[in-house]
DNA sequence: TATGAATGAGCATTCATTCAT
DNA sequence: GATGAATGAATGCTCATTCAT
């Protein structure tokens, strides 16, 4: 019945939570299944009756959090499409930043796990980024020939300054506007 | 005597190196000491009379890589001292990568296990980049005001470049002038 | 009330007909109890209402297979009472082999767990063959002497003969005479 | 060198030799690696060092086992190749048992892990015994059209009488000469 | 009674570290 | 110093059993 199903539900987000804050704080080799079901309240043998195995949950994990901020990426993509390019691409900036804002502990586990996992933990993020130069590219605002290493350049960026944040404990949202223009008018002074 | 110090430092190379190679190959946490003993044609066993421990022999790999790395980034950075800030930074990138190029192995050992030691295994970089970006800042060039962002934003870029490379293959200092003039201009068309 | 009492043994041989066939075709330690429950229809914690534990259950399962065999066992002993001791003989392997080809899913679990329970699986093929071996020497067609012997040799014959028959797929109760003739007489060809 | 060499071997067979025991007496499934270490007085890690894993390691001691079992079946087929097939049938049996008798205990762990690995546990056996039909046949003492089934009888008894010795703890030779006395001219009394 | 999620002891396996030779 | 066998804590995973609903 419904109960059964919402306690399903939470013990299995209880799980998830654990695992992220642990490999977060841990790395995704560091943390052992009984600290994840330690700190979920659950018996490792619990874990079983969610997940196949220690990848699978490791992979619900991603997956879970990646189906929350998708749909913000693709709002964010969406959100100026009238726009010309450049308030079009600060719309999303800000709105990308935002999202990831909230997702913090997420963040870092996805750096955490980046060299195990690279296909599929930033594809969202790439593929947002990709769009917006291709749209940038179409407006005559990006060269064709240097679409690809903009936007190579682009999420190493955002990338680093995302890092920077976590690591730091500084805001995300608010370096929006400067990563745009330096991206789009680079770092020398104008007269 | 000499000739045994000379033995001693040949068998540590060839532990480094083997550790090297696998570590690049299979990552960190992937690769066994018996499997490093093992390349490196000694036992088990005497590892442990060339590094405290395993932890001590990664250690040791990142600093004598580091070693090697950081004259040629002084190098680089000495370079065009006497050049005016734009040249000074084409003539550093071109540097850098060259250097980085000459050791793609290590810089896949770095980004391997940056998520487990992520202090000081882009100290030297970072340090290169920065002084660079004072240079930039000194001359003029850079608005102080968005020297931590521009600095941040960079390495980011260079290990964006840097990973991509290294995934694909490609070589590394060929795209030192797009990343100078991208970082400079921005990725907006010039009319 | 009798309803209920019915719908009890319907589950229960309904648990026990799930056991037989998943022990038959993967063994005893092969089968959990998540994939019997599964197979009966009911939860596994039912399985704890219909059975002290896993042991009872398969202990159970002996019990009322054997209490199906054992009547025709038994049958299969009276049979030929008046009989001569030779078509006695023949007659109860007839019936013997017939009543184990009407079991052949019982006869191959029989086989999975005689290592771990070989005292009672056997006991009434024994009793009945011991049965016959004291009527052939009762009637002075053998010796006293070798009563020990060829009761083991007899029942281990049977077994071998069952054993291949289950795994070739052969028919069991074809080879009755010949298994009859080899006892009586022997394998030297008659001149 | 030689001594290191001499101590794996008796490492090995002291492994072996815990987990022949452990076996024999509790069945493969109810042995525990941990068990076989405490047993053999070496740590689980050890077991590691000398066998692959827990399969390879049984596989080792049916191997072991099997290669000194062989040489000896092959002699007691090869011993009275020059008599007429019952005297010879009779030494070959005397010879067959004394073997067995030497390994009472793998014996027992053949039993035991008989439904696991029919194949190759009895294979030798099975093999001498049909080179005997074989020759019983050529000489024209055993049917031809009978062959397959004094075959299967035959192996049927011999493992019978075995099992039932070990369980018993009766010595086993003695009974050879009644055995071939029964599958030659079978149980009828002679006048 | 029926359910199935929760439990945790138990298992096979790995691997950094030690130490007798 | 060099060797490599021995160690045992730690890990991922299984499954019979329990129990709240």
């Amino acid at each position: 019945m419904a109960l059964r199903t919402q306690m399903r539900e939470k013990v299995r987000a209880a799980i998830l939570d654990a695992a992220e804050e642990l490999i977060a704080e841990k790395g995704l080799q560091g943390t052992a299944l009984t600290q994840i079901a330690a700190k979920a309240g659950v018996a490792v043998g619990t874990l079983y009756n969610y997940f196949e195995d220690r990848d699978a949950m490791v992979r619900a994990l991603f997956e879970t959090r990646r189906a929350t901020l998708r749909p913000k990426l693709l709002a964010a993509i969406g959100a100026g499409k009238e726009l010309a390019f450049e308030p079009r691409l600060r719309t999303f900036m800000r709105a990308l930043f935002q999202a990831f804002e909230e997702h913090r502990r997420y963040v870092k586990v996805v750096f955490s796990a980046e060299h195990l996992k690279p296909q599929g933990s930033h594809a969202d993020l790439r593929a947002a980024v990709a769009e917006m130069v291709v749209a940038g590219v179409a407006e005559g605002v990006i060269a064709k020939s240097s679409a690809e290493i903009v936007e190579i350049m682009l999420i190493g960026s955002l990338r680093a300054v995302l890092v920077h944040r976590v690591e730091t404990g500084g805001s995300f949202p608010e370096v929006a506007d400067a990563v745009v223009s330096l991206v789009l008018d680079g770092a020398r002074r104008k007269r």
